[in-house]
DNA sequence: TATTGTTATACTCTATAACTATA
DNA sequence: TATAGTTATAGAGTATAACAATA
């Protein structure tokens, strides 16, 4: 058996190693949300909904880079446990709010982001994280746009 | 329609915008790769045996964190189109190695993730991107081992 | 014409379980 | 017992196309 590790292609390409890295917390990130029932993504929905009350379906799509088409199971299955309630705006959109139980789902969804985050950055201090955070949200929103 | 934009629940989440970020940037590869007729984990595992000629399968799933199961229908796909050959090694166990069509499509697929790189990131310096590269290996490298 | 919401469907990647064969 | 490879299957997220209803 060779002793050396052998070079690493994938080293220097940040589209690789972030892909790594976003699929070790978002793993992370689901345990984390299986005990409220939640996938990722519900739990994106869900804080988008608590943050904009009233917002409307495709909005939180567009927000989210969630596809119209992939909104609707999304959001008929939350409505369905009870978490969210639809109420008509113009007869084609419909508002979301949160019912009461929807937004205590949504506080421990919260909650348990923001332990994903703690127990995957331990070392990181809030203000480094929170300006790369800012980094990365402006590249992908460039990358975004420029689709 | 609101003037102010909503609040911004996922701002300071690293997680998030480090979804959204790789989920950007593994679009545009993914669009790069479609003329070579290549997915992103095809051209990931051609270029791990173009770097360790001779490794086996289960070795390869294991550095790009691919399971076993997955592999098996992936390195059956890549040999079909004679890209790699498989040779026994101990009854059990099968070194791989490109064909010579298989390292030139290697290269075609190095070269166009570092153009997709030079899209993703194009102001940040090669020094940047490279320490970054590293903190966010040292990042999902922690994580996983922790699992 | 454009937008909202919906359904159907397919693709990519990931996950588990179960099996065979070999070490 | 543990490992290598395989098969089958399921889940999660994303993608396109097409449709009805509304603006």
């Amino acid at each position: 058996m060779a002793a050396d590790p052998p070079s690493d292609p994938f080293a220097p390409l940040l589209g690789y190693q972030l892909r790594r890295l976003s699929l070790a917390v978002m793993a992370d990130l689901a345990e984390g949300l299986q005990p409220l029932r939640l996938r990722p993504a519900e739990a994106t929905v869900l804080l988008r909904i608590a943050a904009n009350p009233g917002i409307t379906q495709s909005e939180v799509g567009r927000l989210l880079a969630i596809k119209r088409a992939n909104m609707a199971p999304l959001i008929a299955g939350l409505e369905a446990r009870g978490l969210l309630c639809r109420a008509p705006v113009d007869g084609r959109s419909q508002a979301l709010t949160l019912t009461d139980a929807g937004a205590a789902l949504a506080r421990d969804a919260y909650a348990e982001m923001e332990a994903n985050e703690a127990r995957c950055f331990p070392t990181l201090p809030a203000e480094g994280r929170l300006r790369l955070a800012e980094q990365l949200r402006g590249a992908w929103s460039r990358l975004d746009r420029a689709e």
